[in-house]
DNA sequence: TCTGGGGTCCTAGGACCC
DNA sequence: TCTGGGGTCCTAGGACCC
């Protein structure tokens, strides 16, 4: 039985909602009317655009790019702060109203998710017009549907024309709709990737295409036989209702000032091991897998990585860790950004306790304590004597805690 | 383009084992 | 020590997604 596959994409999603926010609120200016981008704090060195309206786009303004380079472009730029939890809560809203048509959901992203129609049958269409009719209507922002029999189709089908658009994209169309497209639009071609195929002569998804699959695979190894398959269509799997498993947590930051002292950036380093030792014993993980990772003024990265004896979800034990992976990585180099990571991760209960490995009983309930009354009076209420009057923040990264912020799986 | 923060997966090379 | 072959584990780095 063929699928029905829909890909709900919200459009410009920050910056509409953004919008919204600011109508709702008694502001007379629709930012999606004018040029303009959700931005971070630049004086925090977060400046970049993370999401952009359409009259921003026709000054070529890219997400990803630096707020100062999108002014260049476009002086009288609009630049909005982001709010994430209202931003949680809009694609929350938008979710409760997608659940009336069907249970089978796979959110994919904060502002995007598959879902399975395949109980309609032939009223599809009207479907997709009435969700987001009542979308548009109940909510204030618009979305891009793609319907097609299986979800890379189906998210091609959701970015071919934007905004607020009903676009079907079935396995028939893919030599006219798809093929003469440049091969970057092809859902996991980047910028490398796409350099790569140009040198080869590579330049439309209809070129990969026609390749013959064993030369993609012998010349550019396994992502790209996928790339190769995707190309031509071959994609089957499941809209996934269900969670999949974490396989790791991390935190990263950029600091507001270059770090050239190894005082600071141990300070900087146990924020961000309170961090991920406070998500870890949340979510009952631990990782056996500790890495740190910095990036330098000049913008280049490093990382260090080492396996443990024992897993652990202990803020101290990560944090001595990551001292010496960082003693051990850094060359003195001014610091622009820093983050620690766990992997390799074991849930509490799948994971046995033995009398050889080291368990610090004592320090779990120290870390579980402090753990609830942040939870339950803020990150602030409690930190370390180190961080009185210093300008690095005690608890450093930006999971919120308590509404589940949607996590990426980066596969379909 | 003076470039954030959260993830996932893959590959190559080295160490080590038999 | 002019040195095979298969396997596993670990680490560093890179590419991609939103």
């Amino acid at each position: 039985m063929t699928k029905i596959i829909f890909h709900i994409d919200v459009n410009s999603a920050y910056l509409s909602w953004s919008a919204v926010y600011s109508l709702q609120h008694g502001g007379a200016l629709d930012y999606r009317t004018v040029p303009s981008v959700v931005g971070g704090n630049e004086e925090n060195r977060h400046g970049i655009v993370l999401a952009k309206s359409i009259p921003a786009k026709k000054y070529r303004i890219m997400t990803g790019e630096s707020l100062a380079s999108a002014r260049k472009k476009c002086p009288n730029l609009l630049v909005i702060p982001p709010d994430y939890k209202y931003f949680m809560k809009s694609s929350n809203s938008m979710m409760r109203l997608i659940y009336e048509y069907s249970p089978i959901i796979q959110r994919y992203s904060i502002d995007e998710s598959f879902v399975d129609m395949s109980h309609y049958k032939d009223n599809y269409m009207e479907i997709a017009m009435e969700l987001s009719n009542r979308i548009k209507k109940e909510l204030g922002f618009t979305v891009n549907i793609g319907i097609s029999e299986n979800k890379l189709l189906a998210k091609m089908g959701s970015e071919l024309e934007k905004p607020d658009k009903v676009h079907r994209l079935f396995k028939t169309d893919l030599p006219i709709k798809l093929w003469p497209l440049p091969v970057r639009n092809l859902f996991f071609v980047g910028r490398k990737t796409e350099e790569k195929l140009n040198s080869r002569g590579i330049y439309t998804i209809g070129d990969l295409a026609n390749c013959e699959r064993e030369y993609i695979k012998n010349w550019l190894k396994k992502p790209c036989e996928q790339i190769w398959e995707f190309a031509n269509c071959i994609e089957n799997s499941n809209v996934k209702d269900y969670k999949s498993p974490v396989k790791s947590m991390g935190n990263s930051t950029t600091i507001a000032f270059d770090v050239d002292s190894r005082d600071e950036a141990e300070k900087v380093i146990l924020g961000l091991c309170e961090m991920v030792g406070m998500r870890l014993r949340e979510a009952n993980f631990r990782g056996y897998v500790i890495a740190i990772s910095i990036k330098d003024s000049e913008l280049v990265s490093y990382r260090r990585q080492k396996k443990l004896d024992a897993p652990t979800c202990n803020t101290n034990t990560i944090f001595y860790c990551a001292m010496l992976l960082f003693d051990e990585l850094w060359n003195k180099k001014a610091l622009r950004q820093i983050s620690v990571r766990m992997s390799d991760l074991v849930d509490n209960f799948s994971y046995q306790f033995t009398m050889f490995q080291a368990y610090d009983e004592k320090a779990e309930r120290l870390d579980r304590a402090i753990d609830d009354i942040r939870k339950i009076h803020g990150n602030g209420a409690i930190h370390r004597a180190c961080f009185l009057d210093s300008r690095i923040s005690p608890v450093i990264g930006g999971v919120m805690e308590d509404e589940e912020y949607i996590m990426m799986s980066s596969e379909l």
